[in-house]
DNA sequence: CTCTCTAACGTGGTCAGACCACGGCCTTAC
DNA sequence: GTAAGGCCGTGGTCTGACCACGTTAGAGAG
């Protein structure tokens, strides 16, 4: 009589289901390696007992959420996943709600403030270098907005990568491309301002200084200070801006 | 001679690509809503100019994604994207990392950190009169490791709730899971101190009442303090473990 | 007239087989 | 030696059929 009750937690799952646990699973333990080829389709389906279009739902499914890779006439290879499928699940997750960005940034502060504590425990040398270079691209290129905006996207990351936490890092470059954009057009807007720009390098190298110091209230203060004024600065431009409109 | 080239961005894709972000699309733009049924596999396919093949395909992405509802005999249906997904993505991405436990647990203190500074500003009378009820919850239910642990929970994700801000809260609800199992577990451990016990009611209600005075930074101090003590006692109870066995 | 049961219909689930398109490799011709 | 061409293995697509599940409308009994 026993055995014949099933656990619904995700057995019951037949089909195309049934296999992409399979794989996930065989993913999560590390049984499938980054870069493993896959069998043939014909081969995989005999093996597994499924018809061809099954396992192809499957193995699509895989592709799309970015842990395979497949190839027209090559075949179909175990990718690492990386944090643009996080980006795509939480712009998909955010989806409906308004007023996304400024949401989102709270998550950016979150991530980055939290870093900066850790990396003032853990950074290496290397670490601090690192960022160091950065920090005086970022200064020889506060009056364009193009490359400013990356050098100002490399040092933030720079910070958290320095934190030597993986969760960290990967939510960190989940969200980031969300701003991306609004942070490149915001200093599109403000670049020909020499009190945003010089504001602009002080705030950085003081961030940096007090991670060097490895003072994580100091540095945590600074940024947080760094990311109000910047928040101030905007809202300011936008209300002039709408001033000169008016 | 206009039009020949293509943008490699995303439209080269072709085949079940091509649908899946063709209803990804109108996900993300709203077009599709909640509860929305799709048409027949049948209709949508002849409609999409594919085949039923490679419409499925595209479909069960989709509902691996959990964005879709397909529901044998009666039709697909657009379900509200959770957090689920994103919890299952991060798992995904984490996976390859060793103590990977560790590290997501500085995601969640980063992002509850983050979440109690806004809900100083933010939190409505009601958000904190249910932060109350949780915390009595919680006093109530020290000696038993099941219920303890959940009141512990609904406690933080109030918190994080009253932050007003749903990224934090989506990562915070993506996070939680994979960190519930060794929290339940680490009660189960230590239910029996009562100088954990004790110190487990004063720290909660000390967050809680600066919360309620809306101070950030003594909100922020205490929080932290809280998870630093709770992170010494639990490695504190493993070493003494540890000596008994030895 | 009302209730119940059954059969039909519409839906997703699965399958088999065929053919096309692409990439790599080996042979062949120069 | 090199370059062109053709094979072969691979994923990509299609067609048509049949099965399994839910719903519903209609027929029948009360």
């Amino acid at each position: 009589m026993l055995g014949i009750v099933r656990q619904d937690g995700e057995e019951a799952a037949s089909g195309a289901a049934r296999v992409f646990t399979f794989f996930r699973d065989r993913l999560l333990s590390g049984e499938l390696k980054t870069g493993d080829r896959l069998l043939p389709e014909r081969e995989l389906s005999l093996a597994l007992g499924v018809s061809r279009p099954v396992l192809r739902e499957a193995l699509r499914s895989l592709s799309m959420l970015g842990l395979l890779d497949i190839q027209h006439g090559r075949g179909a290879f175990v990718r690492a996943a990386d944090a643009s499928v996080l980006g795509q699940a939480l712009t998909l997750c955010l989806a409906p709600e308004p007023n996304i960005l400024d949401d989102v940034m709270q998550a950016r502060i979150a991530i980055e403030c939290q870093a900066i504590r850790l990396a003032c425990e853990r950074a290496s040398e290397r670490d601090l270098k690192a960022i160091s270079a950065t920090l005086e691209t970022l200064v020889d290129s506060l009056m364009d907005p193009e490359a400013g905006g990356r050098a100002d996207y490399d040092f933030h990351l720079g910070i958290v990568a320095a934190s030597g936490s993986v969760a960290l890092i990967k939510i960190y470059e989940a969200i980031a491309p969300l701003l991306m954009r609004s942070h490149v057009e915001r200093r599109r807007d403000t670049f020909q301002e020499p009190a945003i720009t010089s504001h602009l390098g002080d705030a950085h190298r003081e961030v940096f200084l007090s991670l060097a110091c490895r003072d994580p209230d100091e540095a945590e203060r600074r940024l947080r200070e760094h990311f109000k004024i910047g928040d101030d600065m905007r809202r300011a431009t936008l209300i002039s801006t709408h001033k000169k409109e008016g």
